[in-house]
DNA sequence: AGCGGGCTTCCGCCTGACGGAAACACCGGA
DNA sequence: TCCGGTGTTTCCGTCAGGCGGAAGCCCGCT
């Protein structure tokens, strides 16, 4: 079922994109069924990846990945260093609100989450660390968009947008003047968008105070406190600005 | 110089290992001379995992970890599900210390560290995410260590312990005592044993409030500090106690 | 212009990957 | 206890695809 090309390398990327998200623990057959590859061939690759620590085996004979792996991709620079020095300004806003901060990338017309902040007191939210959605969809995600190379824009507006929520906007016309308001203010406010009973406030992320938009930073909270979003307008500035600064000074030694 | 058989899977394996903590980045001869590969050999593989997107390429052409492996690894169940059940006890720990609040594992003889949070005004430490250490060289590991198979301890206690600091205790006797005391008492004091300015707090994790010890909880803060230990006892299992009550609250129906 | 280090492409040899098939392990039901 | 079914492991003959030497390319340095 998968599009790698035929070579053993690619199998043993077949064999990992499998474990996505929906499919963190599955069982020989199932990798084999949903990699295409017969059964023999699924068995040497998985005990290969087994034997290295890619892959571990849980007591019910079903695999996922493992130690190994998640520990040489922890070291993967773009969420690593981002997350180092995001850390301690998202901690600082936490404290402030009690609500949950989110730290997120662009990857194409993708946003990936990098690092979330929760405690007992946040709003359940269906995003997690290392989960996918489309760029358009999210209020971090349109910050991301409106600072994203024109011709990225243009692709993301052509296509249709999908409506999580009546208040969703998806006609491509507010939509780029949305991407022209987050230009302008800096930091946006997402009102349900994405679910009827939450809000988000976002902002870009710069490596340095003017340098290119990398990352996005948003507060979410329950849509009864929508009112909030004003007060935390704010805060989740400077704390991307501060973010923003520590970044710049850490590139400049390193380039 | 990797070990890996000579595999195309292993192949594949022995380019990621490459990417361990000291060499997050390297250039594409590096990479070859590191695993033994011959130049072209180590082209083709490296591209393959480039396309693909567990690897990609800096613009100085160097080549680090991609997002891609990092989204797939990061759904690691050992540290995914740890780490979404502790967070929320981890900051509130976080909020009434302002220290470092440590979570790790164990894996054979060593400690991985698979989360922290620290502020802006917790100590510099050198561990971090994703990264290893000699369990009996930690306070956590200790702990870890007094709940592992007795095997696996006679194995600690049998090799020599490096001494970290002056205060680092390296006689397998004290260690022994020392590892009866963390079973009686839960939580285990570590002064300055890896480093002369820190001191460091630690309890265990269970699956359920009596099921095997998984992981370890650590407050990490400056020897300046010695004396808040004492109070830190109790917050620190609480916390602990809720993280192995969720956990196990978790377990139950999946089992 | 000429040199050199590092990267990319090419291609023929041959090794190790492939997958069908058969044996095996486990479980639940009769 | 035996039987059928489902999922896993092992084996092996064939041949596709991996291998790496070598030549070509790019770019920065002198």
């Amino acid at each position: 079922m998968s599009a790698t090309r035929s070579t053993a390398a690619g199998k043993v990327l077949d064999v990992l994109a499998v474990f996505d998200r929906e499919h963190p623990s599955q069982t020989l057959s199932e990798i084999a069924q949903r990699t295409g590859m017969a059964l023999s061939t699924t068995h040497r690759v998985v005990s290969e990846l087994a034997g290295w620590g890619a892959l571990e085996r849980a007591e019910d004979g079903s695999w996922h990945v493992g130690l190994r792996l998640w520990e040489i991709a922890s070291g993967c620079p773009r969420t690593q260093i981002l997350r180092d020095v995001a850390l301690p300004f998202m901690q600082d806003l936490y404290e402030a609100t009690h609500e949950n901060i989110q730290l997120a990338v662009r990857e194409g017309t993708e946003l990936v989450f990098v690092e979330r902040i929760a405690g007992h007191r946040s709003v359940e939210l269906l995003t997690m660390v290392g989960s996918r959605f489309p760029i358009g969809s999210t209020g971090m995600g349109r910050v991301l968009l409106a600072h994203a190379p024109p011709e990225l824009q243009e692709e993301v507006l052509a296509s249709p947008l999908r409506a999580w929520t009546p208040h969703t906007v998806t006609d491509p016309k507010t939509l780029r003047a949305q991407l022209d308001r987050i230009r302008r203010e800096q930091v946006f406010v997402s009102d349900r968008q994405l679910s009827e009973s939450t809000v988000a406030v976002a902002a870009p992320v710069r490596t340095g105070r003017n340098g290119p938009v990398g990352a996005a930073l948003g507060i979410v909270f329950t849509a009864r406190g929508a009112s909030r979003a004003r007060g935390l307008r704010e805060p989740l500035l400077r704390a991307a600005y501060g973010i923003s600064d520590e970044l710049g000074r850490r590139a400049r030694p390193t380039a």
